[in-house]
DNA sequence: GATTCATTGTACCGATCGGTACGAAAAAAT
DNA sequence: ATTTTTTCGTACCGATCGGTACAATGAATC
């Protein structure tokens, strides 16, 4: 059976080159020009190969996350809360200044949006709350450790630090360095319940 | 000298219904088509009266500022640092608790843009470097004054303070409930440096 | 009542949106 | 070398984008 022309360009370079767009941009103020300058392909290509607008940010966040966000599985793996916490605020500094534009795909891409993106705000937002769960679920874990007091309320504490994180994904997007973001981190942590 | 056909409708209402429109899908994810339906008002109404959609967005943040946001100004005048933060803190929930869509239309509406937004995107986030640099000025005035503990770092303090409202924006715009958003406030005054 | 002038509604502008039809090109199988 | 299969490039689709030309409308002035 003849397997037909080869294609000519890496699919994941390509989906590198499109989360760069989507970082910069969002997911609307991205246009399908935007990504085929920016993916080196044509318009036909990305469809065959990513399917739609959609599908193609959908494997884009994947690659986000096992990428940009691959820290956050071993943050959770920390022995001790506070460590966690540590791991989380410097990894996510990295991320959110590191990337192609100051500020975290999953928190700027899509906060709010029309309705043809809604199903993608939505996705967003339900990774969000799934940090938010996977934080609560490690402080309960410290909390039957002793590690955290007993009677601390995880899922505040959950809440507190998923807003931090998204508080210096804003305050980058705002032009905060990142040795302003660092001061930050360090705050919190000198505040952290002992 | 003749003063011409009267307008039929009311700016600062209309004024309103844009915010409605602006708050709930962002700058980039509202049409004129969206916007034109919810003021109540045709398209030549809109560009006579308000200018263009930049414009109109403008005035409507100055809505904001002075309507939802309106607490800050009193916010900074509460006689101790501590007493700021929570005023801070309650004004703020009840903003983004409080509107349309869960959120802040000054965090959510262009944290991100493509190349047309970018002016508006650029606005909104000189407009929340505007809330660091007022906490920070009243909390060096708090320092100054003995309120808070000599040494303390009043720009870290306000890059926090920030990142914790930023990120309640962000945690409503994930759906969090008042109630959880009061957990983080309630949370963040405990640590509160005394 | 005639005139003046801003507002209104309709109908339209060029540009761009996301998405696709279709033929040329290229590599594997026969 | 021919056939088969897939990708690539161009050129295009209808729909929607932000913005406007123009004539009808209606209230105030004369």
């Amino acid at each position: 059976m003849p397997s037909g022309r080869v294609r000519e360009f890496d699919a994941d370079e390509a989906l590198d080159r499109a989360m760069g767009v989507f970082w910069r941009h969002g997911y609307e103020g991205t246009s399908l020009a935007d990504l085929t300058a920016a993916m080196g392909i044509n318009r036909p290509s990305l469809y065959s190969a990513f399917g739609n607008k959609e599908q193609l940010f959908r494997k884009v966040l994947d690659r986000y996350q096992a990428g940009p966000l691959g820290f956050a599985a071993a943050a959770l793996e920390m022995p001790t809360a506070r460590g966690v916490v540590e791991a989380f605020l410097d990894g996510f500094i990295r991320c959110i200044r590191g990337g192609p534009a100051p500020g975290c795909l999953v928190v700027s891409a899509a906060l709010v949006s029309g309705e043809d993106a809604e199903p993608v705000r939505r996705e967003l937002a339900r990774l969000r709350r799934g940090t938010v769960a996977a934080l609560r679920g490690r402080f309960e874990r410290a909390a039957s450790e002793g590690d955290l007091a007993a009677g601390t309320d995880c899922g505040a504490l959950a809440l507190y630090v998923a807003a931090v994180l998204d508080g210096l994904a804003v305050l980058a997007a705002s032009g905060a360095t990142e040795v302003d973001l660092g001061r930050v981190a360090e705050l919190t942590m000198r505040l952290w319940p002992s």
